[in-house]
DNA sequence: TGTACATCAGTGAACGCGCGTTCACTGATGTAC
DNA sequence: TGTACATCAGTGAACGCGCGTTCACTGATGTAC
């Protein structure tokens, strides 16, 4: 049965909000087209209306959770507790798509990592303004090396089957950052 | 036809060599038991006479790969250097596993994420002599950092689509550890 | 504003392919004498 | 040391299942008059 344009609107949405919290707790090979419509209320048949492909939902499904990421600047300390904290790590569905997809995205359609390559931009601009360093060189350098601790600990930190170690990637790194944060730039080296 | 006994644990070296290897270039859901199998020279349906199946040789693989690393403690700074270069970025298949897999071994059965775990502290006890810092908590804190910086780098570096963004992903990351290494421990923050 | 019809979003059965896994078979290895 | 036979690693065809994708159909929406 034919629905209004706007219910169209609606579903496609509905689809790449399901694919997106779907893909980032299971992967994307793992969640099958099927599993997507049904959590966004619909059967099947219909995926092919609104997408070209499995990639190609990939793909819109990462460009739309990385667009929806806050857009304002932040405090890079602020950003990091929150980022680096348990609950973080332990919300796969709802967590940064960076950490939670960013291993398999490599292999991904050039359209995906497209849409990542965007987002990874997106992420050190918004880090550029509060971070710690003299010129605008070292500000970009401590966005950059923050953002890769950031993402590398989250991933550690899940792959870990030992909560201990697992919690001490996260509070370590968190200390590490703040703490070159606070240092000044070294004359060796 | 039956093989002589040293034949048959070449055999299975020679695939977890092949299933190390393809994994890291291509991810554990994509690679097929086939594959392998034609990689290390045999034919499929030899394979259950080695492993139980695709997920103990995904868990004996990574074991085999990760064990293999060098045992030696090593200084943490050439290891970032020879880490965070554009050849190891380049190299999926005979790069490190926890940056080309860890992502994806977390949606792994527990035997694959419990050789991951044993992978990741052997690294950071790898890492403690030879990190900055002035006691063994504080070098132990360097250790963690630095191997987040690293992993997080070079996944991000290998999901750039733009080679300027990558390299410079890998060159700031490298910088950053370097100056944060140099830099003594702040008294705020 | 009402009516008649064309459009088309969504349904659900079906298709075809590839994958992990199984199995009857082969023939070289290893062992008992 | 040599022979006869049991063992079993590897072969390749086959099975069964699940997945992405297609398609004929349905019926509500949107439009022409």
């Amino acid at each position: 049965m034919r629905v209004s344009r706007e219910r169209v609107a609606e579903n496609r949405m509905r689809i790449l909000e399901a694919a997106s919290r779907l893909f980032r707790a299971h992967g994307f090979e793992a969640v099958t087209v099927a599993e997507v419509m049904k959590a966004a209320g619909l059967t099947h048949g219909g995926f092919y209306g609104h997408f070209k492909s499995k990639d190609d939902l990939i793909a819109q499904a990462l460009a739309h959770v990385l667009a929806a990421a806050a857009p304002s600047e932040v405090d890079l300390a602020d950003y990091a507790a929150t980022y680096l904290s348990p609950s973080h790590r332990d919300d796969l569905a709802g967590g940064c798509p960076t950490a939670g997809l960013g291993g398999e995205t490599i292999r991904q359609p050039p359209e995906a990592r497209a849409a990542m390559t965007a987002g990874l931009r997106r992420q050190i601009e918004r880090f550029i303004q509060g971070a710690p360093g003299d010129g605008p060189a070292e500000r970009r350098r401590a966005a950059i090396g923050s953002w890769a601790a950031m993402v590398g600990a989250v991933i550690l930190a899940r792959l870990s089957d030992d909560p201990e170690l697992s919690d001490e990637m996260l509070a370590e790194t968190r200390a590490w950052i703040a703490g070159k944060g606070a240092a000044e730039a070294p004359d060796n080296g």
